[in-house]
RNA sequence: GGAGGCGUCGCCUAGUCCGGUCGAUGGCGCCCGCCUGCUAAGCGGGUUGGGGUCUCAAAACCCCUCGCGAGUUCAAAUCUCGCCGCCUCCGCCA
């Protein structure tokens, strides 16, 4: 959530920034008034239960005073006690109606509060899914044409080498499933080790953290507002399948506070990521590019908000580096405005070359959440000045099937072979090329 | 799944039986000051988090916060109920 102050103080600013999303700008009017509401019954309140505490200091001497009385004392202070206890039994009306008022006012503010997405980032393109500034282009798309034979896709190219088995992962578990075998299996090993090894390299903490969550992880992430049809949840447990590691990873540190000293926390994880693509119809449905399951590896930032930006900066470094090391074109877009998840104030895709697609497509995406998230989870950091809420950021390293569907179609053969790159031969015994079978 | 124990302001801890004087004791750690040639020791003070009032700001003040929630009561760390978590033992099991 984003902070209440900003919304009482610059509304302007909330208004902008939904208008931005193309989301509903009204909530904020609501919000402003909840809020003033909020703070009226926050101030009747104290004063009432104030005053009923100051009375109920009174009744314990008083009754000890009852105690010690002589037989002719006895009806006056008894009189003094039942007069207190009318008060104070009044009075103890006053401040649970009051306490109402004030609960009711609090959960309308939240519940206003919590509809709110984050603040977009300026420097973010306004518009919808289609207004993408690119950024950059790195290498260049083969053509196959020009070297002379007709490109597989990834399908035929995982037939091929055995790689990939999407008919049985149908028999099995339905449509958008799939069996990586033999050396499908051994790449997305080796790609999962080649990704830990550059994140712990520079310095990220590997970890593989539960990839079922209870309510309050999912929804403190923000996965649980517009993106809930995605999520998958176990009825029985009351759970929720996460769909990326950023869920474990964001909840981590949920409800600590921690030392501004001790950041950014950079840490690095490897969970499979559940998705049930409702609403994605019948998009994608050829192959493993859109899938219901996939292995990733991402990475997740805590951070001092100051510094929020340079790291986002690192964070879509990294993500080049290791599209760099695979030998895959692709570019860099800076996401729309109305593209943005409810968390994130700023985001940058990397679009890899697909052969079978003709055209860029998203392969990983790294997202600055700035306090949004943080808020919600109630992370917060110490330093001189306080306790405050710190930024948290992510970034995809890899997502298995979609690198495998690039890295097959990109660096196939006439022959239906593969070229593996140089820097993943470390993690496949040295082997050069996959070979059909 | 069954039985028992436990959950207090960074860590440890008193208090819970018998409700008000606990708006939470003491120790450790940390911070400030005094003392000291320096250090240590000693002495004094401070040290949960959230919301709000008033302020340019600070200070001050008010409310909430003893795992979470509900209830009883004039009044709840303390009594009642539900939930969550941790530990021990038993059962089952990768």
């Amino acid at each position: 959530m984003i902070d209440l102050k900003v919304v009482r103080e610059d509304p302007d600013r909330v208004r902008a920034s939904q208008r931005a999303r193309g989301e509903d700008e009204s909530v904020v009017d609501r919000l402003v008034a909840a809020d003033e509401t909020r703070r009226a019954a926050e101030v009747s309140y104290g004063a009432l239960r104030n005053e009923q505490k100051e009375l109920g200091k009174r009744i314990g001497p008083l009754q000890g005073a009852l105690k010690e009385a002589t037989v002719d004392e006895r009806s006056t202070v008894q009189a003094d006690v039942d007069a207190l206890m009318g008060t104070a039994a009044d009075l103890a009306d006053r401040v649970k109606a009051a306490e109402a008022t004030r609960d009711g006012a609090d959960v309308e503010t939240q519940l206003l509060l919590g509809q709110l997405s984050n603040l977009i980032d300026p420097a973010a393109p306004v518009g919808g899914e289609a207004d993408f500034t690119v950024l950059e282009h790195v290498g260049t798309p083969r053509d196959f044409a020009a070297e002379g034979f007709t490109s597989r896709d990834h399908v035929d190219l995982g037939e091929i080498l055995g790689a990939i088995d999407i008919e049985r992962g149908a028999k099995v578990s339905g449509s958008r499933f799939y069996y990586l075998t033999g050396v499908g299996a051994l790449l997305e090993l080796a790609l999962i080790n080649h990704a830990v090894a550059l994140a712990t390299g520079n310095g990220f903490i590997p970890m593989i953290p539960p990839a079922l969550v209870n309510p309050p992880a999912m929804e403190g992430t923000g996965f649980l507002g517009q993106a809930a049809e995605n999520v998958y949840r176990l009825e029985a447990d009351d759970m929720y399948l996460v769909g990326t590691a950023e869920v474990p990873l964001a909840a981590y540190h949920s409800e600590e506070i921690l030392d501004a000293a001790s950041l950014p926390r950079r840490y690095v994880g490897w969970s499979p990521s559940y998705r049930r693509e409702a609403g994605s119809g019948g998009r994608d449905t050829r192959g493993i590019w859109r899938v219901h399951w996939f292995d990733k590896v991402e990475m997740f930032s805590y951070c001092n908000p100051a510094d929020a930006v340079n790291e986002h900066a690192r964070l879509l470094g990294f993500e080049r580096e290791f599209l760099d090391s695979l030998e895959l074109p692709y570019r860099v877009i800076d996401v729309a405005s109305g593209d943005l998840g409810a968390s994130a104030a700023r985001k940058f895709d990397i679009e890899a070359w697909i052969p079978s697609y003709g055209d860029y497509r998203e392969v990983t995406s790294t997202s600055n959440c700035t306090e949004f998230q943080a808020r919600r989870l109630r992370v917060r950091m110490r330093d001189a000045d306080g306790v405050r809420p710190l930024a948290t950021l992510n970034g995809t390293l890899v997502a298995i099937t979609r690198i495998i569907v690039a890295l097959l179609e990109n660096h196939q053969q006439a022959d239906g072979s593969v070229h593996v790159p140089v820097a993943l031969r470390p993690y496949l015994g040295g082997r050069e090329l996959l070979t059909p079978l």
